[in-house]
DNA sequence: ATCGGCTCGCGCAA
DNA sequence: TGCGCGAAGCCGAT
């Protein structure tokens, strides 16, 4: 049985008969997947069918890139055959126009009796929870948190002010948390339906995603749960033991490299932890020694890892759960918001536009070729990402302006865009989120400011112009 | 190479 | 009420 604090209704209604659908938001997976979960232990005890359903939002919003789809539906594929295994179809449901708009939110069909959906703390669901709610009165709707160690509901009752303020919480709370999950059974009330519920056809779907065609490609990565569980094991053997010593070296590729893959739920981020502890054959208890102070050797990559893995991840989903302004400034801590309003009328040596940013036509060659690095590629390398942002702040005419082109630039390129630690990261680097006051500075106040000095302290620039913006990759 | 100051507010000890 | 300390730092003094 799924634990009850993951699951929350978020109407009164009551059952009265039906398929159980699961409505897939963020969590692209059939296994590890507790609202997965959830809607067959629900369709199960109700003797009820179970249906997928993934719904793809047709229109241009921020982030829809083909990109984008070239991550989605490839792991939508793999859900589809793990899903047929068990008896249960998915399907893909388009939204031909902007879904929010009252007009175009309809009730559900006749036959749907309740919905389950997982958890994402970001702005359309919260509208689509709004309408769904509004508009189907008798149909309960079930969020499950399927995304988080500990459910975000659960971990914190507000808005964080500081990592360790939730670093404590999270020590306290993660062991009771760290159950197994549950195994996906074959659904016998679905018998027959697979008959009548045909194969999707992929090239079909993907010719009728309306996207921005022009950023395309996945990278270096393979979408899906498979290939995400095989890159599991390899940073396990290859890179964990010095992982807290060189995963900000900007040319060595130190990181767990897992985020594409967690954003998209392809990968559980509680199975990634259930595997780092089988592997080390640590307890969570001994885990959290030495997070802050002088780590070393296995233990101070084991408690390196947890800390991003569970601690960082989860102050982000904690800030866009409680502060629905995550994404401008208005969302900034107030003594950050007073000291850079102070200091936007700050002479600016470069201001650059939107456009001048997106072709990586600053100045800094190194700010373009991480620029260039998460054009191509997809992904930036996580230190840098704090100095690109930084440097946003310090060339755009005003901080809100910045905010807005490090949050754009992010959600459109970033295989792990349009997530909450891509909102955190960028309001971290801007705006003093979760960070302390710093001594004032021109432009950046008392928001801390990040110096090319410091990005020379963390490897070969040198290397990293000419690999990612002259193209050399040969050269590594 | 190392260290203190910069500067605000949370949370806990008292 | 006081005090320790903090998402990945910078700068200048020693």
């Amino acid at each position: 049985m799924i634990n009850p604090l993951r699951v929350r209704q978020l109407n009164k209604a009551e059952y009265t008969g039906g398929t159980v659908v699961y409505q897939m938001c963020r969590d692209i997976r059939a296994i590890d997947n507790d609202a997965l979960l959830y809607a067959q232990e629900l369709a199960r005890s109700k003797k009820a069918q179970l249906v997928v359903n993934y719904v793809i939002w047709n229109y241009q919003w921020q982030g829809a890139t083909r990109r984008l789809y070239d991550w989605v539906l490839p792991s939508l594929q793999e859900v589809e055959q793990e899903l047929r295994k068990h008896n249960i179809p998915l399907v893909v449901t388009f939204e031909e126009e902007k879904l929010f708009t009252k007009k175009k939110f309809t009730k559900v069909p006749d036959h749907i009796g309740a919905v389950v959906i997982d958890e994402l703390p970001l702005h359309f669901m919260g509208k689509w929870k709004e309408q769904f709610l509004k508009h189907n009165e008798s149909i309960p709707l079930y969020e499950v948190d399927a995304h988080n160690c500990i459910p975000v509901w659960e971990l914190s009752h507000k808005q964080e002010f500081a990592a360790h303020t939730i670093r404590r919480k999270v020590h306290e709370k993660l062991p009771l948390f760290l159950e197994d999950f549950g195994k996906l059974t074959m659904h016998t009330a679905n018998a027959g339906l697979l008959v009548t519920t045909p194969e999707i056809n992929w090239t079909e779907v993907s010719k009728l995603v309306i996207c921005d065609e022009t950023i395309t490609g996945t990278g270096q990565f393979i979408p899906g749960t498979r290939a995400g569980m095989k890159l599991l094991k390899e940073f396990f053997t290859t890179t964990l033991a010095m992982y807290d010593t060189t995963r900000n070296d900007i040319n060595i590729d130190a990181q767990s490299n897992l985020s594409p893959y967690i954003a998209h739920g392809n990968i559980s981020r509680r199975r990634i932890i259930l595997e780092l502890l089988k592997y080390t054959k640590v307890e969570i208890t001994d885990a959290f020694d030495n997070v802050q102070n002088g780590s070393n050797g296995k233990m101070g990559s084991v408690a390196a890892f947890i800390e991003e893995c569970v601690v960082r991840a989860e102050i982000s989903e904690n800030f866009c759960f409680y502060n629905s302004s995550y994404d401008t400034f208005d969302g900034f801590p107030e003594w950050a918001k007073v000291s850079l309003a102070k200091a936007s009328t700050d002479d600016r040596e470069y201001v650059y536009t939107y456009k001048e940013f997106r072709n990586a036509k600053t100045h800094d060659d190194i700010w373009n070729a991480a620029q260039m690095q998460m054009v191509t590629t997809g992904k930036m390398h996580g230190y840098l990402r704090m100095y690109w942002a930084k440097k946003i702040l310090e060339w755009s005419a005003t901080p809100q302006e910045a905010i807005k082109i490090a949050v754009k630039l992010n959600d459109l390129y970033e295989l792990d865009g349009r997530d909450p630690n891509g909102y955190v990261g960028c309001a971290w680097s801007i705006g003093g989120l979760h960070d302390r006051p710093w001594f004032g500075r021109p432009i950046f106040g008392a928001v801390r400011y990040m110096a090319e000095s410091g990005v020379k302290k963390r490897g070969d620039t040198k290397a990293y112009v000419e690999k990612w913006l002259h193209g050399k990759q040969n050269l590594f």
